[in-house]
DNA sequence: AATAATATGACAAACGATTGACATATCAAT
DNA sequence: ATTGATATGTCAATCGTTTGTCATATTATT
């Protein structure tokens, strides 16, 4: 691999001559940027990004942490947030903590060590503590830290406020809610309170429920849907806590010969693609996934100019109706 | 940041002895092994690794090029090379070509900038010619290459082949199938290939097509599938080259009335966890995702300690049966 | 002709870890 | 008492790039 000292040589130059031209400082003349740029081609140079991080102290990484890659919601949210660093100029160190508390903490280190510019932590379940440890901005998606630098997130409270509204409004009156494993105080639990609330002003009677974090992991949730279903016969009304589980939902229904959305109505969340490719097709909240993603990149960007980030950012979400409901 | 300098002061050690503890080279007192690891809790350290990357000219990073991240196949590609990977002691620096050649040909010099051990790419459609430039060993997969180091494939003929078998034996006379797009010579063209060869010996007839470089990006092959059932309105078995186009093949069926099984039978390929979603539930190829991540990973493994590694490795894919035949 | 702007060279320090050569010291085994 | 293994220190070079200082040209401007 050709180094600077190559590029200068065949330039006939000095290294000092050619990186000025590669970082545009001082007097260069049009003669040596094009010799340089000559060079560089026929030598097919690019820099050791290795020198320059060392010597700066920081990368043009983004340490990208979540719980999982295979969730069409992750795999959106990875997806969009690739594309925007591109934009800005960053690459992405990718990290499944698989929700583990250890692998998040290894990562964080890792990414530490590895010099990122920032980190992006969706919806993770490290310790709150680490990140007074570290010194580079982090920037949360979907998990609010009280002691973190930003957070990004869309209306969960709302989101379950319109899930409410419309299964009431559709006539249901034996509400179940499916909701997030509860270990930690996330973002999303305010689904559950935002339903509830409407639910209890509406005077509908409801109950909640609470996913494992096994399930979330294996994303299976057949099982338990249709213990749930079976042990409360009467429910007319779901709301669940994403695309997958409703659309795990819908099978079961089939599978009990409850007609969607006849006698059942399901509502999901996230409104990722598998929600249009159920039979039926699935309503859910809309979490405007892209713009949540450029928004984790500019705020990170921001921060990592030193600039005064906002603190929380919520994002509205908005209810697609399709076919079952 | 703590360096090794301060860790050595903090030790009471000079840094010679401290990096011999990081490195177990050379003797090492049990005494200064535990004073060593004092240090490094006490004071946080964690290694700089863009000066051990220069330094040893290389890194732990594996640079994975894939077309889409919010394909479920690539998703859970994706995944199960990330998870593999992490237990092999490698980063994963997450590049998404868009399947576009000019901003793969800019991840793959990005990966050598940044001195990744190696490169896995995901049916990439880079011109070959780039590899010879480049000294790293790249492992593809599902993407063969004369002059490359390695691949990773599915049988993708043997998939064809079962798909047929399957069609023919329920008794579908007017087969249609939908295939790669064909610009770059690819080993998916291998599934229409054997399809073509059971046809042809069983002698059915059959109509193929071929997707576009569009329709992959956005995921929406919808209306090429309508137009296509409005074409051909005799067919009644479909093979599809993936889960995402059956899933919206279903969708259009169900449009246009066209009852699945019965007056139409439904073959996708990958065996994502979409295909369990569908209603009815797809009938389709298997692609064992985790064996071939592993695989490349471990093949890419070999390939940086220098040993000789499978120019080719296909492995067995077997059709999964469930509602749609 | 004097001054200022432009352009490049020469040189060295720094980033943090690795590694090698060599010196020195302690301890155990012969 | 000698040898060899064990353990650590000292010192310097190296990886490739960035950046700063100072010197030295060559132009352009007044």
């Amino acid at each position: 691999m050709p180094t600077l000292k190559d590029v200068a040589e065949e330039a006939g130059l000095t290294i000092g001559t050619v990186s000025r031209v590669l970082n545009n400082r001082g007097y260069i003349s049009d003669d040596a940027r094009r010799r340089v740029d000559e060079a560089m081609h026929k030598l097919n140079y690019h820099p050791n990004e290795a020198a320059r991080s060392l010597h700066r102290k920081s990368t043009n990484t983004i340490g990208l942490i979540v719980p999982h890659i295979r969730h069409p919601y992750f795999a959106e949210m990875i997806s969009n947030l690739e594309n925007q660093a591109y934009r800005k100029g960053y690459k992405i160190l990718l990290c499944n903590s698989q929700s583990m508390q250890e692998k998040e903490q290894e990562y964080i280190h890792m990414c530490t060590s590895n010099k990122v510019a920032g980190i992006i932590l969706c919806s993770g379940s490290v310790e709150v503590k680490i990140f007074d440890e570290i010194d580079i901005p982090v920037i949360t998606i979907e998990r609010f830290l009280q002691n973190g630098m930003a957070s990004v997130e869309c209306d969960n409270r709302q989101g379950g406020m319109l899930a409410a509204e419309k299964l009431i409004s559709c006539g249901c009156r034996h509400l179940l809610h499916v909701g997030n494993i509860g270990t930690l105080s996330m973002p999303a639990d305010m689904r559950t309170e935002g339903f509830r609330e409407i639910c209890e002003r509406e005077g509908v009677p409801f109950v909640e429920l609470f996913t494992e974090e096994e399930q979330y992991n294996s994303l299976k949730y057949g099982e338990m849907i249709e213990e749930v279903l079976r042990k409360y016969p009467k429910t007319d009304g779901l709301f669940v806590n994403s695309d997958v589980i409703a659309a795990q939902t819908l099978q079961i229904c089939r599978k009990l010969h409850i007609s969607v959305p006849d006698q059942m109505k399901i509502i999901g969340f996230d409104d990722t693609r598998i929600a249009s490719l159920t039979t039926p097709q699935l309503t859910t909240i809309h979490q405007p996934v892209r713009e949540m993603a450029e928004m984790a990149i500019n705020l990170l960007h921001d921060a990592v100019a030193g600039k005064l980030v906002a603190k929380r950012t919520i994002l509205p979400v908005y209810l697609v109706e399709r076919e079952t409901t």
